[in-house]
DNA sequence: CAATATTTGCAACACTGTTGCATTTGCAAC
DNA sequence: GTTGCAAATGCAACAGTGTTGCAAATATTG
């Protein structure tokens, strides 16, 4: 099993005790947490400290940044796979969470001449089973 | 044809001149509009009443409320806004310009039981036409 | 026109996120 | 180990977005 310190070291980022509990308690999380979550696991953490190890996770692709109903980042663990490009990710609109679409993507549009595809995303938007079940509670 | 006093009637709220021009401000704009962007187009307007009667309108129903990328609100009058939903977009990662794709959009994949889908996008990504041009120059 | 429930404007606040800068720390090279 | 230095941290201050309380103004109803 590879620990967060290999994780960390892999995505060519400093190891520091920080960002290993932080990565870590977004990887224990079974939702995605905002900023206040963490700050309320982690006591001891630093306020700016923890945005900027949030934000140096999701640059190293470690962790997935996305917003949620009320306009606040929540942030989830994502397992090092930076293949996260060309498939569809649904996102709830509820709870911030991302999924990943195992179907295949569909093929692109055609471009007007002259231009040249780099990257594409197919983001869907909506209510996942969980939140549209506690919706009607 | 009925005119923004007639909508504000009929929905069971009461007519003021603030809720007129947000309500006409709105479906006037081609893109939903953040509360900056209707400060800075009703540069007489109230802060704070601002913000309250964007809450009525969507309580009544005239208006409709979203979440952007950066985490903040976007407002737009209801009935608006449906069609520039379902097309693909180009966005040149040059130039940072946007352009809409006519073309269809793929039909969205099969979502997981449960799931509901409220909005899809097809973001692509790349170098426009000028921009590839100017690049082996 | 008068009565009254709503709405407005203002001040103050709360939450989320960012920037600047001095200090500390990871880590690589000795 | 020790050292050097770029990077990360902690702190303070700030900026943007949205909310609450309350007194004054106003849209509707009769």
């Amino acid at each position: 099993m590879s620990s967060t310190i290999d994780l960390l070291r892999t995505s060519g980022v400093k190891v520091t005790p920080g960002r290993v509990r932080v990565y870590e308690a977004l990887a224990a999380a079974a939702q995605p947490l905002s900023h206040a979550d963490l700050e309320a696991r982690l006591p001891d953490a630093d306020r700016v400290t923890l945005y900027r190890v949030l934000d140096t996770l999701v640059v190293c692709g470690l962790a997935m940044k996305a917003v949620d109903a009320r306009g606040v980042f929540r942030f989830s663990a994502s397992g090092a796979q930076s293949e996260h490009r060309r498939h569809a990710h649904f996102r709830c609109t509820d709870c911030g969470r991302v999924f990943c679409l195992k179907d295949a993507p569909p093929p692109p549009p055609k471009l007007p001449r002259g231009f040249r595809l780099a990257d594409a995303e197919y983001d869907l938007r909506g209510t996942c089973a969980n939140c549209a079940r506690a919706h009607h509670k």
